[in-house]
DNA sequence: CTGAAAGCGCTAACAA
DNA sequence: TTGTTAGCGCTTTCAG
């Protein structure tokens, strides 16, 4: 194995002399540096990552805890897990992967033994048990999503109740005055971070601020009840000419549903989502992102300024945005022509 | 910090003491053991990652290096990294994440520097760059997925040529005589690691075998594609009775598809698929199964094997498993009553 | 069955 | 601007 004192000798300095020319913690001459480079390449010297750890107290690892439970959008979670790991690695960070199953007890194992330098929690529960043992570690973390209880923890997050907001804007401006809303499944609205309730929040206050006609639902994710709420939508809104999706999983069936009851996309119905854009362009819907990728960099350079010491805001909001399509929507991506 | 010397001066023993009660590597009496044990518990100690490492030249820390490019299979791949996480905290290892696009660099960045004890590749391609750098390391990997040049590595992977024939034992042992292969996208069959075609090789092979009729086609993952094979076997197999799809994206169309031609399913035609067990339960299919979890523990135990210097096969293939089912297949998960 | 002590490879004072 | 050196916390020989 290449050490640190191999390359030392190579390169005709001390062994301190190659540790700061790799951390740059002090100012080392362009020749020496150069010459130090050189022998790191030709050994092809790695730093061992334990001793450093031991000597430094800075594993370089970031937790990522991950809910890898049923129900969760996975294409979310995907983006975001990619944008973690390349942000962590520009900052030359490394990722270690946890479940939230491995709990609280997962959690103080690595903290206590150096495993990690921070915690990356996502999809953090109201009631969750982590959110107290987070506090308690000497490490910091940053929570995807704001649990209520999240005084004192560093969090970010969409904007949701903006972007609910931001669809009946978007909406009013072009001149719809009744507009549904169809939102997450049930349960949702009652065990998750809140997010659900949050755009809803948004959606409903500024459906009241402009004088727009509104009513939302949540939906299963089976085609019987986007079918039933659907219907259910045009009976209280006998003119809804718009129609806002917050569930990724249906998406594909309400432009179906709509159509068996008699209302074509966009024609009769301007249809918008809130979800990750790809998945609105393959379906040719405008929409409010969920910026999966921004949030993962973000939270990957909040927790890195908490490791700087640096002062984070408590949370960090990301503005909605939209992206404009057509809205000739093809039901699960069926064009419209080959539909009988 | 709790060290290993407060534990054992809290324990009235020698620091080596505690050691060998957490590592098991000798002897200790049962009082001994007993009373380290207790100050573990009451100093609340963990043992120092990097510590450890430096001492004992091993990390406990397998690396997961994901394909998580577009066109990836995202629940097979999460079901398959759940499945790692846990049987890695099993065997006492933890998990640290990397991506294809960290590339050999990182490889190498990550075995030099003692990040990692071993490695658990992901989909690797053909002329994989990583496949050569692997075994230039002086750390044990295993691969999920088999390339072609795959000889001197260890791999495991379901074995899909067995699959590719499963369905058409099972078809044929229904009295199916004509049947129909709607396959992945065209570039699966030519960049990717090999599980396509072997599918593809065993389907048509048993089909020989059994004097059945078949014809084979790749779809992309538009409708207008899958509705355009779906066309052309029909064409090509008048007596089509039993249709075998290896493409988790489109399945859902498929029904649509066959209806829009007059067929149903399963009166007119019988659909079987080779996808994870949920999405077939989903769909009311019969299908054989993709079994990430299995995949996932089988890798990692053949990694520890490594690790601990014993012999591991260099080829591991699990035999395909049927799940049968009513196959009256809902198109997109549409209830068939709900259709107009 | 248990202790003492020598490193593992690196960083960060302290010196120059 | 660079060198010297004392640990970081643990494992593992070597002794008993």
């Amino acid at each position: 194995m290449v050490t640190i004192v191999d390359v030392a000798k190579h390169a005709g300095v001390a062994p301190s002399t190659v540790s700061y020319v790799l951390t740059g913690k002090r100012p080392i001459s362009a020749q020496t540096s150069v010459r130090v480079r050189e022998s790191i390449q030709s050994l092809g010297y790695h730093p061992h990552a334990g001793a450093r750890a031991l000597a430094s107290s800075r594993t370089n690892v970031l937790a990522l805890v991950l809910p890898l439970r049923e129900g969760v959008q996975l294409p979310v979670v995907m983006r975001f897990v990619t944008s973690v790991v390349s942000t962590a690695r520009e900052q030359d960070m490394d990722v270690l992967l946890m479940t939230a199953a491995q709990g609280a007890d997962g959690l103080r194992r690595v903290a206590g033994g150096a495993g990690a330098d921070g915690f990356l929690l996502m999809d953090v529960g109201l009631d969750d048990e982590r959110v107290q043992v987070v506090r308690e570690l000497d490490r910091p973390a940053v929570l995807i999503g704001h649990p209520a209880a999240a005084a004192g923890l560093t969090c970010v997050d969409l904007d949701f109740e903006a972007a609910g907001a931001r669809c009946v804007e978007h909406l009013a401006g072009l001149g719809h005055r009744s507009i549904g809303f169809l939102g997450a499944p049930g349960v949702v609205y009652a065990r998750n971070t809140g997010y659900a309730q949050r755009t809803l929040a948004g959606f409903s206050t500024a459906a009241m601020r402009r004088g727009v006609v509104s009513t939302a639902l949540p939906a299963e994710p089976r085609y019987a009840s986007v079918h039933a709420v659907v219907r259910t939508l045009l009976r209280e809104l006998p003119q809804m000419s718009a129609l806002v999706v917050h569930n990724e999983a249906v998406l594909g069936w309400v432009v179906e549903c709509l159509r068996a009851e008699g209302r074509r996309v966009p024609d009769d119905v301007t249809l918008m989502a809130i979800c990750p854009d790809e998945l609105a362009e393959r379906m040719r819907l405008t929409c409010v992102r969920l910026p999966a990728d921004v949030l993962g960099r973000c939270a990957v350079e909040l927790l890195v300024a908490k490791l700087n010491g640096q002062q984070t805001p408590a949370l960090t909001l990301l503005p909605p945005e939209l992206s404009s399509r057509t809205g000739r929507a093809f039901p699960s991506g069926i064009p419209g022509k080959l539909i009988p």
